[in-house]
DNA sequence: TTGAAAGCGTTACCAG
DNA sequence: CTGGTAACGCTTTCAA
């Protein structure tokens, strides 16, 4: 059933060299040669495989992509575009969620390896860096997306730093100063950078944040969030605003000021970051940082196809503008 | 540096058919000689090639999951629990969005069986039988989730018409007697059949719906959605409660349904379907039709693995039953 | 038990 | 131009 080059080769009468040429493009065929062997391969259906091409040191037009979740719509957005992109140039792509964890991470990465993945595209945290430095001594090039690699690496990324930043001067404006931060897991570091950014902006404004106002929110983010914004709300000297390292997160304090009878944004302002589609949906809508997923992923893969097919590695860092995008979880305080 | 069979052979001075043996834990061999080839691999970091592997006939431990949108939520947790599973049992996962676009589908197959998935799993319409056909006589089992397959299929779905069913019951039982139907694009089989299911309910209860009251929505799911719900609203005799094939299609007409000032649900009751993240975090709270896609996406998967393993095709419907979700989108009619 | 050798489907090099 | 043939890394008989 399964047809080879082999099939091909005597329904054309020919050597199984002179297929491979006209599959690949290759070598000095005669024209008319090339027709009648194209003729059979559609006739008999022939598919080449990928797979015993690969084995010959070809590439396997596959990439990899690393994400925490892809059921969180950032991180949706961010695959679909680096699938969109990925498949226009001939790319199939690998997902995988690894929930942020190490195990899970290293044996992916080990799984793509094995399989002969052409590039993979990080966008979740590696726990160490020996794990990242042996990655990017393997033979197929690495980009790190949307995170603060550990190690010197092509990366597309915002500013986060400038995003907490954006962020922080919102509130500022809005005369806000008891504040309450929600941050990832601390192995996060676009997290840690967006608290830095929000904090140091802060700071500027000579105002201060007690380490007991930043909240390390695990992996339940919506839940988590929920539970650390609702300690805070519920504390002393409740914050009048709260900013969220993620939508998700956002989401968690929304629904622990409403179970606490507060009004948004009338009692608490919430400011979240990613702009995912979540955020145009809540109630009140909310005010966000945005990053550019559908660039980053596209810049991701050109990237990384770049790299594997130069040969080169490359270690640029591709650095874009987060904006502030408000809508009505954010007012003055009162 | 890429290490291969011969190395650890060569290395172990035994050869590479014990080797093997130890990889796949047949054979005999010596406990103790099969404890130093272990010890060498270690030590070389051996990683055995799939490639190689899946050329002399074994399996490539990859499945391939097509859907219509991964950055769709719904589909981004189906996705996320077909991953779940499929890493769990060993097998990394190919994930394609289609965009409900024949090419693409078939695109997509096609870089499939040239990779030589071990299986499929199908989310997304396939715009004619015969693919779907040949697709089927293929080596690689297939499932259907969340879809009406076209053939006899191994398929796993909700009860769709059902679905459709318990979303009239609740408008009935609130009086509402105008309503407006938002369906997908008509290759969407479960669309058609939530429409066919809601219809027959309200049939049964005496009551008509034109067929000018039931709209088809493009790809442009909350776009689409809103300009069908608005111009519903906007007519003759405007209905006081849509019912939308899914949560995304209902945020569309939310929005809709705002922007002409109109209160949800006291002027418009408005119903989902997929309950997804996005159902809570709507303004109102949407009440909606849910999946178990945690539910669905394990059983596709094991599913699959079991036609793979035991070779046997099967055409067996497993058919989920839906859950109405009540939150604060519907009312009783005024 | 262990090892030699024949594939698996392609690519690429090297003679004709 | 064209065809033969040795890899590629692994699995699997089949002898020894």
């Amino acid at each position: 059933m399964k047809m080879t080059i082999y099939d091909v080769a005597r329904e054309a009468g020919v050597s199984i060299a002179a297929v491979s040429q006209v599959i690949n493009g290759k070598g000095k065929i005669s024209e008319q040669r090339r027709q009648e062997i194209v003729q059979v391969m559609e006739r008999l259906n022939y598919q080449p495989s990928v797979i015993a091409s690969a084995l010959t040191g070809k590439k396997t037009f596959t990439l990899g992509l690393l994400v925490p979740d892809i059921s969180n719509p950032f991180f949706a957005e961010i695959a679909r575009a680096v699938e969109d992109q990925s498949h226009h140039l001939g790319y199939s792509l690998f997902i995988c969620s690894t929930d942020n964890k190490k195990e899970r991470a290293e044996r992916y990465l080990s799984l793509m390896q094995q399989k002969r993945v052409d590039g993979m595209i990080i966008g979740t945290g590696i726990a160490n860096k020996s794990t990242l430095a042996s990655l990017m001594k393997g033979r197929a090039p690495v980009v790190v997306i949307a995170r603060e690699a550990k190690l010197a690496a092509k990366t597309v990324i915002i500013d986060d730093y400038c995003g907490g930043g954006l962020a922080a001067s919102h509130l500022l404006e809005q005369n806000h100063v008891q504040v309450g931060l929600l941050s990832e897991n601390e192995e996060v570091s676009s997290s840690r950078e967006r608290i830095r950014g929000f904090v140091s902006k802060w700071n500027e404004a000579g105002l201060n944040i007690g380490a007991d106002r930043i909240r390390i929110c695990g992996d339940e983010l919506v839940q988590d969030g929920k539970s650390q914004a609702g300690e805070l709300l519920r504390g002393p000297n409740p914050p009048t605003a709260l900013f969220c390292c993620n939508d998700l997160l956002a989401i968690g304090a929304l629904k622990a000021a409403k179970e606490l009878g507060l009004r948004i944004p009338e009692d608490v302002s919430i400011i979240g970051f990613d702009n995912t589609i979540l955020a145009e949906l809540t109630d009140p809508p909310l005010t966000t940082v945005a990053q550019p997923t559908k660039q980053m992923g596209q810049l991701a893969v050109d990237s990384l196809i770049e790299m594997l097919e130069s040969g080169e590695k490359n270690d640029e860092r591709i650095v874009l503008q987060p904006e502030l995008v408000i809508r009505q979880s954010t007012a003055i305080k009162r």
